[in-house]
DNA sequence: TGTGTGGCTGACCGATCGGTCAGTTAGTCT
DNA sequence: AGACTAACTGACCGATCGGTCAGCCACACA
């Protein structure tokens, strides 16, 4: 038996993703909970207090993320452990992922949004001075935007996905690939 | 001087993209443009026609793209055609490419954006039948994806591109190694 | 000088938005 | 039995939504 709370906040996370902040209303969040639309305000204070409680876990695990990267460096030895670990957050975090990547630059002024924001741009700031080829930066990009893309927007277009193992590791192949600064034309 | 139709439509797009087709309401639209509601809706007979003149060109040219590769096939010596071309054309519409990438499987029921979800998930079949391995099925969505990811998404959370060149280059270089069928491990 | 006509507008419509509030249950403790 | 509380609800609020409609105005053509 799962909490109210936690309900709500499972069916809101998904509607945000998929269909928008603005796109999802609080009754339709109700609806699809069984419950009214002032019993869902009884349990978050308000429709941004519901998003808060939805993204924010991974905006914080991210931060972690990237705090242990900016500490430890992009050498070879870490790079590795590095993008294991960035590959299962966007695993278990791929609805969340989705909804700061895409709606993050619209929802300036919500709290969280401006956390996820400020941590998107660090991650994206720390890879772009990386390295100072305009060629591997592309590289950088790719594997992070792509990688992202490929577990966030691909069920959505029906593109089948292999299982959760096959997937994962042939993720974190590929990225290793994009990421190795040095390789052979 | 141009005419208010064009107009429009050009700060529709932008709008659309990055604050959603449902949070971008036609009175945004009407200041942006310095114009009245009414207005819009003289030169658009509702919302979703604007949306429709704003993105449908775009699909269009997607349509063409993928038809042609569909009837010329993968084989090395199109690749390379091909790409350069799908690079232009992100190029070219990243605005529509972003929104109906993003927004496509909300917006479920405009005309316009079933055209264009039934236009991603050909490109996805496509190339998802194009191998049997799913380490190569992975290479491709982070080529596409990635790449899509970059022009449309990478603006927003300040990550400098280079001169158009340059990035129209790096970017084709890379695709060309992603979607290789055979590499050295 | 009239007669259109294309571009544009404000007033207005019903519906829905996020949010408030008083009140109704059902269970728990004393 | 009575008091308290957590969970939940319907009625209601002002604001905004997409869209309709009658009419204004500058300008071209007769």
């Amino acid at each position: 038996m799962v909490s109210s709370q936690q309900e709500l906040q499972r069916i809101a996370l998904a509607e945000f993703a998929i269909a928008g902040y603005t796109g999802t209303s609080i009754q339709r969040i109700a609806e699809l909970a069984g419950l009214s639309k002032s019993s869902v305000l009884y349990h978050f204070t308000s429709k941004e207090a519901l998003l808060e409680a939805a993204v924010s876990p991974a905006v914080e695990r991210l931060n972690v993320l990237l705090s242990d990267l900016e500490d430890r460096g992009l050498n070879a030895d870490y790079r590795a452990t590095f993008i294991t670990q960035f590959v299962d957050f966007i695993f278990d975090c791929r609805q969340e992922v989705h909804l700061f990547i895409n709606q993050g630059p619209s929802l300036v002024g919500l709290a969280v949004i401006d956390r996820a924001n400020d941590t998107v741009r660090r991650l994206a700031h720390y890879f772009a001075e990386s390295t100072s080829n305009p060629h591997d930066k592309m590289r950088f990009g790719i594997a992070l935007g792509g990688s992202a893309y490929m577990l966030c927007t691909a069920d959505n277009f029906e593109m089948p996905l292999e299982s959760d193992d096959e997937t994962r590791q042939a993720l974190v192949a590929i990225m290793n690939e994009l990421l190795a600064p040095v390789r052979a034309e």
